[in-house]
This record gives structure tokens, C-alpha cells and sequence, in this order.
DNA sequence: CGTTCTCTGAGACTTGGTATCATTTGGGCT
DNA sequence: AGCCCAAATGATACCAAGTCTCAGAGAACG
């Protein structure tokens, strides 16, 4: 799937317009893998000669985020990260060795909605929530630094 | 309960040394109700002429957050903020018209946490739920209101 | 091709938090 | 009671993320 393509989709979709700078970061996203910052895409921007105001990307991201096509979220940390992602109601799970973001749906998480509202006397109407830890690749190479005696490389 | 003294408590018990600063923030923090953000106790001394450093209430923050006796969480906005709590692992459900934080127990969460590792081959070792929505008495309010023929308030 | 209205870019500003470092102080020790 | 020193503080400078403003540019649509 072409994820420019499918984020300047659901710009032209939603009515907004179809401008450089919009198609700018649309390309700047879809040549990153996973989580990225915003100060990511001014970076990338600079590195590739290409002109772009910082408060455009911020303010296109906020657009692609209201679209449903980026997902902000917050690291253990503190800070923001984006990562673009299907627009449907979904959670992410967060490698904290290397970044990488997994999409998993709901996963039961209807039910825990329903209990806590249940039991609070809330009327729940979103909720958030983040999975971290460590993804099938680095489990797979932490187990190969194992076996090698290697070191062990820092989180 | 009294939450100076259970915020000093665990402050003493951790071996951290009660000093005024602290025993000011702890002051400040239970002089509030629910959530409240760096700036408002920085705010609430000053508006008691009670001098402290900008800084030193960061550090009382994370030093507390650490503790587990308060909790930094992510607003759907974006921005941070704190709320005292039990250090046990818990979840929040946050008021979206009066800001009013409560505590629920894990409702669920262990199961969902095991069920997306195991589809996603992730190793999952922490998670972070937050629930928003609206608390009993302001959607008891919101009858009152509705009854009355009142005008309806905005989200 | 011209009009219009959205969007953009530059830079100033705000907010939330951290780093530095000289000064103070809690509290264990005697 | 008083000494001592690591831990803690506060003032200030700094940094990063994000927002605001406003003049000018450029999509889209007729």
C-alpha cells in the first residue's frame, strides 16, 4: 500500500486542499518507518534540500491526525511521536528497543470499557491506550547475544 | 485520609530526605482536588507567598511520580498533568467536563495485555490506559438540566 | 484567466521541562 | 549540642515542542 497515496486520499477525501507542502509531508511520512517526531520531519526536510515551514508540518500533521491517518502518541518518556496508521479504532503496541509500532485491534478492550464504566458510574466515551515493549525481532536478537555471549546492547 | 502525610510517608519510607520544599509541594498537591498541572502549583505558591523554585517542584513531581504516590498523565490535548494516587497499578477515568480523576482496578486489563502480545509476538511489559468520558454528577447535572429545559452544554 | 479563500512561511512567542552551579540544609554521627 | 557532607535547593539560562500572527502565495473553481 502506498502510503503517500494513501494519505493524500483521505486529504482530497475530506475536501482539504491538495498543496505542495501537504504533499511534502505526506512523502517525508511515507519514507520513515514507524514512529517518528515531528522535529523528525523538519530534519528530513532540511537533509533533502526541501523547503518547508516548521509550523506547516505541525499543522498538516494535526490535519492527517483528525483524518484518522497519523496517530500522535505518548512515549513513557513524555514525548510525542506520530506514526500514520489505519483509520479505524485500533491501539498500538511500542518497541521500546528499536521503535517499531504494531497495530493490534481491540482485543477485548470493549469489554474493560464497559466494566470500568460499569463500575465508576462513568459514561466512558474514548479511551487511550498504549502496549510497550519489546517486538519478535529484538526478542529474536537478544536470544542470538545470548547464545553468542555477545554484550547486550542497551534499551 | 490525610495526603500530606501519606505523600510524606512514602517520601521518609523511600529514604528521601523531608525537606521544606517537599513538604510545601506535598502541601500544595492536597490543597487540590484531582488534577492539576506544574503550573498550578507553581501558581498556587506564589499565590500563597510561599517561595519555591519552578524547578524544584519539577523534581518534587517526578520524585513523587516515582514513588508512585502521584501519576503524570496525558490529556487528549496533549498536555500533562498530575494527580495523586495509591502506588498500586491502577487506571484512570478522567472527566472530560470537570477535570475529576478516578481510580478503577485492572477491569480486564491483564487479559487484553496478554492477548495482544500474544498476536502481535510481542513481549508486553507495561501499559498505559486512560479513560475519558463524563463522571456521574456531571452527567447528573446534565439531567438536571435537560429536565429543566435548560440550555445544553458544550462537550 | 481571474477571483477567492485556503494555505503557507518566517519569526516571535508560549509552555513545559531540563541543565548548571553556587548556596543551603536535613539528618546521621559523635 | 554541634559538625559535616551528601542531598537538595533556587536562580537563571536554556531547550524542545508547539502555537500565533500576518503578509503573501497558490489551489480550485467558475
Amino acid at each position: 500500500m502506498g502510503t503517500v497515496a494513501s494519505l493524500l486520499a483521505a486529504l482530497d477525501r475530506s475536501g482539504h486542499r491538495l498543496t505542495g507542502a501537504r504533499r511534502l509531508v505526506a512523502d517525508l511520512i511515507a519514507g520513515r518507518d514507524g514512529l517518528f517526531t515531528a522535529a523528525d520531519l523538519v530534519a528530513d526536510a532540511r537533509a533533502q534540500r526541501r523547503r518547508i515551514g516548521r509550523a506547516t508540518i505541525f499543522r498538516s500533521l494535526d490535519l492527517l491526525t483528525e483524518l484518522g491517518v497519523v496517530e500522535r502518541l505518548d512515549l513513557p518518556g513524555g514525548e510525542h511521536a506520530y506514526v500514520p496508521c489505519e483509520p479505524v479504532h485500533h491501539h498500538h503496541v511500542i518497541c521500546l528497543r528499536c521503535g517499531r509500532v504494531t497495530e493490534v485491534e481491540d482485543c477485548g478492550m470493549g469489554a474493560v470499557a464497559r466494566e470500568v464504566a460499569r463500575r465508576s458510574g462513568y459514561r466512558v466515551e474514548r479511551h487511550r491506550l498504549e502496549l510497550f515493549g519489546v517486538c519478535p525481532d529484538c526478542l529474536g536478537a537478544d536470544a542470538a547475544a545470548r547464545d553468542a555471549g555477545g554484550s547486550r546492547r542497551a534499551p
